[in-house]
DNA sequence: GTCTATACTTCGATAGAC
DNA sequence: GTCTATCGAAGTATAGAC
């Protein structure tokens, strides 16, 4: 192969340890807290093993990153054939841990050009699905989409949910009753039905 | 005083060249680029200078986010006497490097208690003049208070900005035009009048 | 295929010279 | 009041032992 050394399994249950650790501290620390060093202590084994399962940060980062990415393209393609498409992705992007590692991700992919690339590549893909799945939710519910475009309606409720955990996650709180009130009664408005699923 | 260690003053022109120096690295590599020997590499200056004029790298952050939060309050007080107080502050949130700012130090403060003490004071003294100049606004623009609370407005415009900005600084557009149109048109209803400044 | 010994760089911070 | 010499800890990464 190209790589100048070879490298661990994908399927080593050290290399999925140490996978979790990084994790664990992402959320704890943030990604500038996930150090060879502290991801080893964190799962009990020698920094080293690190560089061994992922030649480089960056392609923990990306490692990690995939593992997540995957497994939330199975939620959300379950959320959005649920019967409240609409509240699923609210609740979805409502999901404290979830949000916290996307705007870590964020973060990362801001200041990291390899990293960029595959979050670019996986949020095209997931909006895609979002959007076509909520044209044909809208357009059953009878609402105008020239008015609401999907895309449109889909940004603003992953802006205002993404905004208003990250907001909680920092201890600020005035205004989240008033907002949360609007967006239940926006979200019954076109989807009709229910009350939140008890956050 | 109680500090183990004398000073620098604040109206030192070094002291002033670092906070410089720091905002900028910050904006080009993220809060986990702002190394003291980075700075001062940036500034011309020797890395202990740093910890001189700021005994520790959070007292760097935090002198760092207080100028800059007394600058945006200035900056935010115009913005809402202005004639068109939403569409202000649209534009005032939609600013690339304020927001970028802002996103580094919300996840600076996400780990770091002392930060996120500062942010939160700041933060809210912030949201407390929004929320009464937009209730003032809105109330003359005969808009209903009970269906939409200026605070829950507020929130969602701030949302929806940030998340677009944060979303264009790292290559992403899909939706986007959509949901700009969505709230030039929510904006001229809330509001009246005029097209945007120009992006 | 798995892990360790080791190298070299950069980090924050302090003690002390001027 | 301003800046420098210096330290110990922590960072990424590779070469090589098993």
């Amino acid at each position: 192969m190209t790589s100048p050394r070879r490298i661990g399994t994908d399927e080593s249950k050290t290399r999925a340890a140490l996978l979790d650790a990084a994790q664990q501290l992402m959320l704890e620390e943030g990604y500038a807290g996930v150090t060879s060093r502290r991801v080893a202590a964190k799962a009990g084994l020698k920094p080293q093993l690190v560089h061994y399962y992922f030649r480089t940060m960056d392609d923990l980062f990306l490692a990690m990153f995939r593992r997540g990415a995957d497994y939330n393209l199975e939620l959300q393609t379950r959320a959005l054939t649920s019967a409240q498409p609409l509240r699923a992705l609210w609740d979805f992007s409502s999901e404290p841990a979830g949000a916290s590692l996307y705007m870590e991700f964020a973060a990362l992919a801001n200041h990291r050009p390899v990293i960029r690339a595959e979050v670019n590549e996986y949020a095209e893909r997931f909006r895609r699905l979002q959007i076509d799945a909520l044209a044909g939710v809208l357009d059953r519910s009878g609402v105008d989409a020239d008015a609401f475009p999907p895309a449109a309606l889909l940004l603003v409720l992953q802006s205002v949910s993404r905004f208003l955990v990250m907001e909680q996650a920092l201890g600020m709180s005035t205004g989240h009753a008033e907002t949360l009130a609007l967006v239940d009664r926006l979200l019954t408005q076109f989807e009709g039905g229910a009350a939140p699923t008890g956050d």
